[in-house]
RNA sequence: GGGGAGAUACCAAAGCGGCCAACUGGGGCAGACUGUAAAUCUGCUGACUUAUGUCUUCGUAGGUUCGAAUCCUGCUCUCCCCA
């Protein structure tokens, strides 16, 4: 995988680049939607392509895993050809979700033993068999199984979560390297900074994880609670330590201003669940706010959902159509809003590039912050 | 015509002398959601209010009682069964 630098702005650290993948080619900053099980919630993989403008899409391995199982993804040909997306695609190794499942899950040194949430048996992962299964799913990255700690931990509990993430990474590249994509491409692995919101385990995690010569590195740990000011300032400084010259993910952010913090401070990959999940439950991101689709005051409004938006959604239905049909409990109403948000997502990081490339980035930054915190 | 049951807030439906401004659903109104155990969860929903406060409510008119949505009587209406 070739990461290329195309611009960077002059009063940030924002930059625009791509990157090229056995499945094809992404331009960053770019927004990757969440598709857990091999489905983005409500939208069908076409409309994800051709109107929400997504070029790469998550899955996730624990997720995978456990259902349908690696056997009938091997069998299938991998992820890709079992959902029908042929283009770049990136799975999260599980991480996050060891660190959801509190309370029926035990992390050893070994790696994680877990129950089910589907049915209660008992599961074991290890860096070794989650690079295997991301192997077996296909995508083409795949990332470090990491321990995500929450944003509360204690020092002390963040360096040795930090440590034993550290000493996983030796193994997940280990394993990376004694095996092979069964389906004849080259997937890259990313590993993934922690540290909590300790300025120097972060230091240290950078600099440990930009040994390892990988494709790209992902930032995880943030947005698990702490103030956004603090996770900001956790970005600078890994930011600084990371590579410019590979693609720099940050795992699992966030709102509409999170991602052009971010961008400004050089992050060039995200990932989240918000457009779709708040989508689905009625709130609608806009280039001129926050829409809460389920109010009162949309009722009559006869306007379109989005007129700046570029999906068909946007113009086809209107306030008043969308809201009835979440007050209704149509299934159609979070596929609309779904779709929509992801189409807002992906316009929002496709204009910050257009800018940064324009050398105006910092100015239309300072200009849309407000209108996208504004609720409307 | 005879017999029986019932009328409770927007709807449905509990309550059957004080802990009732009234359980619970639904509906309505608002909020939350950040590497998806989420098409989920949380508030509020008689009026006036910041309220631990006051006022007006349980078909209707009276009555019993210190006290009634709850007991008694009349009236109105609804439903069911038999003719």
């Amino acid at each position: 995988m070739q990461f290329t630098l195309e611009a960077t702005d002059p009063h940030s650290q924002a930059r625009a680049g791509s990157f090229t993948t056995a499945h094809g080619t992404v331009q960053t900053p770019i927004f990757m939607p969440v598709g857990t099980v091999g489905s983005v919630k409500g939208v069908f993989h076409r409309d994800l392509r051709d109107e929400a403008g997504a070029q790469i899409i998550l899955g996730n391995t624990y997720h995978l895993y456990l259902r349908p199982g690696v056997e009938l993804l091997e069998k299938a040909g991998g992820l890709h050809r079992f959902c029908g997306w042929d283009r770049p695609m990136l799975t999260d190794s599980g991480g996050f979700q060891v660190f959801s499942l509190e309370g029926i899950r035990k992390i050893t040194e070994q790696g994680c033993r877990f129950q089910s949430h589907i049915d209660g048996s008992s599961h074991l992962f290890t860096p070794e068999n989650v690079v295997d299964t991301q192997r077996s799913i296909g995508a083409d990255i795949i990332m470090a199984f990491d321990e995500c700690p929450p944003g509360t931990a204690e020092h002390a509990y963040a360096l040795k979560s930090w440590e034993r993430t550290a000493r996983w990474l030796e193994r997940c590249f280990d394993q990376f390297q004694k095996t092979a994509c069964p389906y004849g491409y080259g997937q890259s692995l990313f590993p993934i900074v922690q540290g909590c919101t300790y300025p120097e385990l972060r230091r240290r995690s950078a600099e440990f994880v930009r040994q390892f010569n990988a494709d790209g590195y992902a930032i995880g740990g943030l947005a698990v609670g702490e103030p956004a000011p603090v996770m900001y300032e956790m970005i600078d400084i890994v930011n600084e330590i990371l590579p410019a010259d590979r693609p720099r993910y940050l795992m699992g952010v966030g709102t509409p201003v999170n991602l052009l913090e971010a961008i400004a401070r050089g992050v060039d990959l995200f990932d989240c669940v918000m457009p779709t999940r708040n989508g689905r439950n009625g709130m609608l991101f806009t280039s001129e706010g926050i829409i809460n689709i389920r109010n009162q005051k949309w009722a009559d409004d006869l306007s379109p959902i989005d007129p700046a938006g570029s999906a068909f959604v946007d113009h086809t239905y209107t306030r008043a159509y969308l809201r009835h049909l979440f007050v209704a409990g149509e299934m159609l109403g979070p596929q609309i809003a779904s779709l929509h948000n992801l189409g807002f997502y992906l316009w929002l990081v496709g204009q910050a590039r257009r800018h940064i490339v324009e050398g105006t980035f910092t100015e239309w930054k300072a200009h849309m912050i407000p209108k996208l915190e504004h609720r409307l």
